[in-house]
DNA sequence: TGGGAATGTTGATGTGGATCAAACCAATTC
DNA sequence: GAATTGGTTTGATCCACATCAACATTCCCA
């Protein structure tokens, strides 16, 4: 933020990613690859990227070319509606892959809008096709990630379709709190990166609705609010109220 | 439903496939292949199968092994939480593609369901995957295909998170007949295959509500319902209701 | 460092769609 | 062709969440 405009854009240029030593390696990439298979890796994902809070990877209509696995950083997806409406679809974090929506038509279908500064490796999508028709690992690999991504979609739908306020919210939070472990954070203790906003556009609910919500759980004892900095107390409470049938 | 159970194993087993000759080629393969490259696809589908009204071709945690081109028919997919209730999360007809949420975890995470008598064809995954290292064409036709499954669901999820219910109606309506149109049916006039609820299921809403619906759209002239029959009498008018926004 | 814009909380009130309930209708089955 | 069954329609009532509103807090960056 501080940082003269000119230093930034030689950082850019400066940042050589190198999956071979990247620590997200077993959350982005295939396991089990032998020496040369790492090198070609190396060679298909060539540059890093810097996005600045607010700043977005692509947006919706732009001309597909790259996928995007986050190297640091928080990000979201938005879909609009035509008459201004918007939605956010997904929260991404280090490790997940952005820009899977664009392969279908060639051209990217939402916005993802870093909602801290963050980083990217790019992957030119090309160059990943290519390299999957060598690597069968990677062909795998990559099948994988979007096969999960519409399993996660398909939650996201029995969430909005069939889940009311208060379960929603608790399964926001645990899956956060699980996607944290995963990366070797805190389970129990975290910053919300979105605002209550974005939650409730995520969770088909108002930002009030997410307020009291938040407030609730806490009059509970489930959780401990202090704005965006959340305390999970009773995981297994939590659970509970995803559990209870009304 | 009335021919005796030998003839219908007979039936199973005669059915040879052939992609080459198949009237939904343009729908569920990649176009401008060459004699070679479309033979290999006809080795690569050997077996279809038939799926009678209310069966299953796979079930939610069955080990994934196949994914399957609808060949004629109609299918709903659901999930169903530990408590029972339960989530339609598509509706697929000729042409479109089951089972691409078992590969992420190697085992099925929702149920495929034929709402009435159909008939697939299996591709063997590995099968795929080998032919789409050799066949560029068939690689980009794969991941097209996820990918707008992928694009699908975001639909999906602006539809459940910010649309109200005659929005969710007419959006559902508009969907279908655009689909059917695209396969060569009338877009204006068509038979629902699924019942209130699972149309309610899929779009978030109880039955009353979809039926009380379809009949305000009956009211204002947008559509005539007769049961399960559907016709669309004021494409325009349905379109400036998702258009409105309130 | 202070003042204004975002963001978050909480209360009072309104409402879209859920729920409960009763007919109705069409397709099977006996 | 009466009885059963699964699906649909319609009405009356209720409630979870939205909306509107006032205020509190935090975060900027001028």
């Amino acid at each position: 933020m501080n940082a003269p405009k000119l230093a930034r854009v030689i950082d850019i240029h400066a940042l050589k990613s190198a999956c071979s030593s990247c620590s997200l390696r077993e959350m982005c990439l295939p396991t089990g690859l032998d020496q040369n298979e790492i090198e070609k890796l190396d060679q298909m994902v060539y540059t890093r990227k810097r996005v600045k809070r607010g700043d977005s990877v692509y947006r919706s209509e732009e001309k597909f070319g790259s996928l995007y696995a986050i190297r640091s950083g928080f990000f979201k997806t938005t879909l609009v509606m035509e008459d201004g409406r918007d939605q956010v679809t997904g929260f991404q974090m280090a490790g997940d892959m952005l820009g899977m929506d664009g392969i279908g038509a060639d051209q990217h279908t939402c916005n993802a809008v870093a909602l801290e500064d963050s980083e990217v490796c790019v992957i030119p999508y090309g160059r990943l096709e290519e390299l999957s028709r060598e690597m069968h690992v990677l062909q795998q690999h990559f099948h994988k990630v979007m096969s999960r991504e519409i399993v996660r979609e398909h939650g996201v739908m029995l969430l909005l379709g069939s889940m009311r306020a208060e379960e929603r919210l608790a399964a926001f939070l645990l899956n956060l709190s699980q996607r944290f472990t995963s990366r070797g954070y805190s389970a129990s203790e975290f910053n919300l990166r979105m605002t209550r906003e974005e939650i409730g556009s995520y969770l088909g609910l108002k930002l009030e609705t997410v307020s009291r919500t938040f407030s609730k759980f806490q009059e509970d004892g489930f959780i401990s609010v202090q704005q965006k900095n959340i305390r999970i107390l009773d995981t297994p409470g939590l659970k509970k109220v995803l559990g209870r049938d009304q």
